[in-house]
This record gives structure tokens, sequence and C-alpha cells, in this order.
RNA sequence: GGGCCUGUAGCUCAAUGGUCAGAGCAGGGCGCUCAUAACGCCUUGGUUGGGGGUUCGAGUCCCUCCGGGCCUACCA
């Protein structure tokens, strides 16, 4: 048995995720998560909101409520809804948990001591109307190279050249529109890791099996002309944890907090802690998972996230951890994920644009998405959601190859025998065979998800429900049953069997079905089959059953038009 | 501008430089009748974006052109 240990990436407060989002980290990780647990490993999964920043501000203000509310809001919000997709999070915490606060203080402490912090007196945009510092892409003006009147002070979208605030012509706010901005001096914290960059670099080379999308991104920043920057870790804003050198105050850093990059990932950590305060179990706990030299050196740490959060977790992050001086728990692997559009288009959360997971639980239950997105995950380049792929999937996938081998089973089961797993008889030779071809897609199957190749994964469960049918048209029992009833009983018993194995298997991918499969079939051991053959004597002739309703209702040709003329366009 | 990824059947995707480029869906044919008009078997589809090169051998490596996407450090 392994201790692994599996965070995705936090989703922001700002608002409900799109299945872009979904797919992109939590989705992903759940699977693997209930995947290792079902292998009996000792696993911990752990997400949160990351609840900090600048957006968080301006959507509370939005709101009109006062940005604690305002998160604390949001966050049982999103977490109704993982529970909604069925996302199994050991514990889903929140960055602006006093846990956080006092490790984030405590990290920076540690850097401090370690010479690995620096401060630096920076100009930046002050807009009094505001009554707040700009970040450069909320402040907005004319584009001194093509004339663009709306270009950001980062970039001009539209000669895309890169700018600085100051470069804009009649620069305004972005939130106010007011022009009274000014260019104020202000202290900031910057975390050293240009310092770190070898170290950084002989770590990330090590990591020869992890992809080319995450690897790639990392040595870039590292190498990509003067090489890795040192990065301002600190903000002037008020919502946040207070800048301190762990408890001390840090003299200059008086109402500024840290930056919600450097705060974010530490709530991994926090969030695991949070965990053991909820379950009233004391440090040691989470400590076995993060720190080696509290019982961690035996832990596998794996991240989940979208590409476009690969560089704060294979630069920033490890370098908080590293420059600690303390042994915390590196990151093992980090599956990394493309990006998933809708329809010819981007998701988009600004926009409005494409299916949110609210909505997509108000129009179908949460396996329907599981097994789409996983099936259809981004791995090896951005990939496409329409409805039309999506209706075929499902009915087919779910409804056809699934669905109705449970019915086709239970229901001729019930017809002939009745409820209740049938005697007698014996097994033969295609039975055998069946066996031989379940071990071989099995054992594939362990290999695809151990390695997380989700959408292999996908492929080779559903070979392994294919298998089931190709099995029932030649063992034919409803031709068997006139001439040879024992045998046919042996044929149906090993069918039920078979829709046991099929809920066990499935069950990382599809929870709700499982389940339903398993009440139906009256059994509550879950245990993954060792033995293909074995398990498929699991239930005893006599075990009562229960005929299921139909597990996947198909999606229809108006329903899907339906769905797709309603989310093509704009959210309010 | 720079960097990275990507282009394979009508669609969604596979293929450590090595048999005839494979699956699923869609299309066509046959079978079955237990089942959600479901299932099974057979089958039609490809000059691997274009051009050049390296190699005994290229979807895969190199160059170039064309198309799509991402990142570029103060959105997170």
């Amino acid at each position: 048995m392994a201790r692994i240990l599996i965070t995705s990436a936090l989703p922001y407060i700002n608002g409900i995720k799109h299945l872009g989002n979904l797919v992109g980290s939590q989705l992903p990780a759940d699977l693997y998560a209930r995947y290792m647990r079902a292998r009996g490993h000792e696993v911990m999964f752990i997400c949160a909101t990351d609840e900090h920043g600048t957006p968080a501000e301006l959507a509370a203000a939005k709101a009109g409520k006062p940005v604690d509310a305002y998160c604390a809001e949001m966050h049982q919000v999103q977490a109704d809804l993982a529970r909604g997709f069925r996302l199994s999070f050991d514990h889903f915490g929140r960055s602006s948990s006093a846990r956080n606060h006092r490790l984030t203080q405590h990290f920076a402490g540690r850097l401090k001591a370690a010479g690995l912090i620096a401060e630096v007196a920076e100009k930046q945009v002050y807009s009094n109307a505001d009554g707040r510092f700009l970040p450069d892409r909320y402040i907005e003006g004319t584009c001194p190279n093509c004339g663009n009147p709306r270009a950001r002070g980062d970039q001009c979208e539209e000669c895309t050249k890169q700018l600085d605030p100051t470069d804009l012509i009649n620069p305004r706010s972005a939130i106010s529109g007011s022009t009274d901005l000014e260019v104020r001096e202000t202290r900031h914290l910057f975390l050293r890791q240009k310092a770190m960059r070898d170290q950084l670099r002989d770590w990330i080379s090590a990591k020869s099996d992890w992809p080319v999308l995450t690897t790639s991104i990392a040595l870039k920043w590292l190498d990509d002309g003067d090489g890795l920057q040192d990065r301002g870790i600190t903000r002037d804003l008020d919502w946040g944890v207070p800048v301190k050198d762990g408890e001390k105050d840090w003299p200059g850093m008086e109402g500024k907090v840290f930056y919600v990059w450097f705060d974010a990932p530490i709530e991994y950590i926090a969030a695991t802690a949070e965990w053991a305060d909820a379950q009233g179990l004391d440090d040691a706990a989470w400590l076995r998972w993060w720190r080696k030299d509290h019982g961690a050196e035996d832990v596998r740490y794996i991240e989940f996230m979208g590409k476009d959060n690969v560089p704060f977790h294979t630069l920033s992050f490890p370098a908080t951890l590293m420059g600690s001086g303390e042994a915390w728990k590196l990151v093992d692997y980090i599956k990394s994920f493309n990006y998933l559009n809708y329809d010819g288009g981007q998701f988009s959360t600004s926009q409005g644009r494409g299916v949110f997971m609210d909505q997509a639980l108000s129009i179908l239950p949460p396996d329907y998405w599981r097994w789409w997105l996983l099936s259809h995950a981004p791995e090896s380049s951005d990939s496409e959601f329409t409805w039309e792929n999506f209706q075929a999937s499902v009915n087919k996938d779910l409804a056809d190859v699934l669905g109705n081998l449970v019915s086709r089973v239970t229901k001729f089961c019930r017809a002939k025998f009745g409820e209740v797993v049938p005697e007698g008889g014996e097994t033969g030779p295609r039975e055998a065979r069946l066996i031989a071809d379940l071990t071989t897609r099995l054992k594939s199957y362990e290999g695809f998800m151990e390695a997380m190749e989700v959408r292999k994964s996908a492929a080779e469960l559903r070979a392994l429900w294919v298998l089931g049918n190709e099995y029932l048209q030649e063992a034919a029992p409803w031709t068997t049953i006139k001439t040879d009833p024992a045998r046919a009983a042996a044929q149906v018993r090993l069918a039920l069997n078979l829709i046991r194995l099929y809920a066990v298997l499935s069950r990382p991918f599809i929870p709700d079905a499982a389940e339903a499969m398993m009440a139906a079939l009256n059994c509550t051991d879950w245990s993954w089959p060792g033995d293909v053959g074995a398990a498929l004597t699991h239930l005893p002739a006599g075990h009562a059953f229960t005929t299921p309703e139909v597990l996947f209702a198909k999606i229809t040709d108006e329903a899907r038009e339906d769905w797709a003329a309603r989310f093509s366009g704009i959210r309010a």
C-alpha cells in the first residue's frame, strides 16, 4: 500500500467555473484519487478555493458585499457544485483560512532568514478615485503604437505590443474609469528566484518522466532571455494574508498583503492542516503528508492543473518550499492539461460562453458529464466540446454499451429465473475466454490509470464493457435456455457477476451509476478484482437482486438542440 | 517580435524511426431477438496540411511554407 497525496489546482473564487476549468484539474484529480483508493492505497486528496487578489475584491464590490462575506458565500457555492460532480476531496479548504495565514507568514519568515527575500522600491500607478494601486491590466488607455483606445497597461490586444502602464496615452482606471491617476513609490518583497535558478533547474532536469508540456514551460522560464526573474510576492491590498515575518511584524510592510500566487499553493498544505483540524487530529496527522522529517518520506505527491498554472507549480512554489530550508515534500509528478474549447471557440467566463458547472448539473446527472469530459480530456492538445459529440458519446457509450447491458441481463434473468442469481450449470470454454479477455483488458486499464492516461483509460474501460456484450451475444442464453436450462443459468449467473465487476471498475469514472448497479445487485463489496475468474463468482446462486431503472436515459435530438441554443449566448 | 505545442479517415482521437498508418462514432451489408429501435459480425473511407532533405526505412528526425492554439512573468 502506498501513500498518495493529490492536489487539484485551486479554483478562483470569483464565480462559477465552466466545464473547461473542471476537466483541467479537479475532475481528473478526482478520477485518480478514486482509483487509488479503490486499489487500497492511502490517499489524501486536497483542493480549496483561491480567494485573494484584486479580482475577488472587484467581484465582491460588484455584488455589493464585503469581500470576506462574498468569498464565504462563493466558497459554499463551489463546495456544493463539487459535491454535485462527486468530487471526492478529503478536504475542500479556503486560502483565506487561519491555517493558511499562519503558514504563509511562516514561509515568508523562513525565506527571509535564508536571505531569499529582497525588498525593492517600485513605482506603481495609484488611482485616487478607487483608493488602490492598480495592477497593470486594470489600467486602460490609448496604445502609443497602434492608437487602439482600449489598450491595457500590460499589453495592447489589437497590436499585441507589450506595454508599460506609463506608455499609455490618456490612461484611466479600468475599474472606475477615473483619470485621477498618479505614480507612487511603494516597497515590495521579492522572492529571489534568480538565486535558486540552478537548484530549480537541477530539480526539474531530474524529472525525465514529466510531459513535455510541463518541462518545456518550466525550462522556458528558467532560461529565456535573462533567465528566471525574481518575483514580487506582496501587494498593496486589504484582502489577503498580512505580510509578517513568521509571527513577528515586518517593519515597512504594514498594511500590505502577500500576493495571491505566493499564498495560493501554500494552501495545499494549509488545507491538509484544515482537514486535520476538522477531523479533530493533531498536527502530526497532516505533517506526515507534507514533511519528510515527519513521515512524508514515502509519500508520492501528484499535482493536477491546467497548463496556465505550470510556471507557478514548477518554479515559484518549489522555490518557496526549497528556500524554507525545511524538509517539505516537493511534487513528484505534475499532470497538466490543455484547454477545452466550446463549439468552435473558447469557454469564456467573462462572456458567459459555454456550459458552467451549475448549468451542467441542472440538465443532466454528473456521470454524463464526468464520462464525456474524462473520455475527451484535453491531454495532448486542446479539445473541443460540441453538443453533437456529447450526445453521441453519452448515448452510445453509457446508454447503449453499459446501460443496456445491465438492462438485458437483469431483465432476462427476471423473466426466466426470477430476481435471484440462478443456480446450477457450469461454465465452459467461452467463459474461460471471456475471463482471459477481461484479464488482459483489465491489466491495460490499470496501467493507463496508474499512468494518468485519462482518455486511454476511458477507452479501455469501454472496451471492457464491450466484452460483456460480445459474450452475451455468443453465449445467447435466450437460445440456450430452450435446450439446456442449467447452462443458461450458469451464463446468467456469470453475467450478473459481470455487472458487479463493471460497477467496481467504472466507479472512478461514473460513481453514481456504479452505486446504482451495486445497489440493484444488493451488494456492498467493492473490492478490486485481483483475479477476474474469482470476481465473477462473487455473487452466489440464490442471491437476491432487484432489476434497476434505466441507468442512463438517452439524450434526444430535441434536448440537444434546446441546450445548444440556450448555452450559445450570454450568461447573465 | 520571441518561445512552445499542434495539423493523421466525414467527426473525435491512437500509433519507442521499423509488417499493410489503427480505434470509436458516423456510412454500407449481414446476423440476433434477452435488452434503452438496443447488441454482435463483416465492411467502405487516408498522397498523415504543402514542398524539400537525412535514412536501408519517415506520420515520427531536419529545413521551409501554410493553417490552428498557448505562453511571454502585475488576471489568476
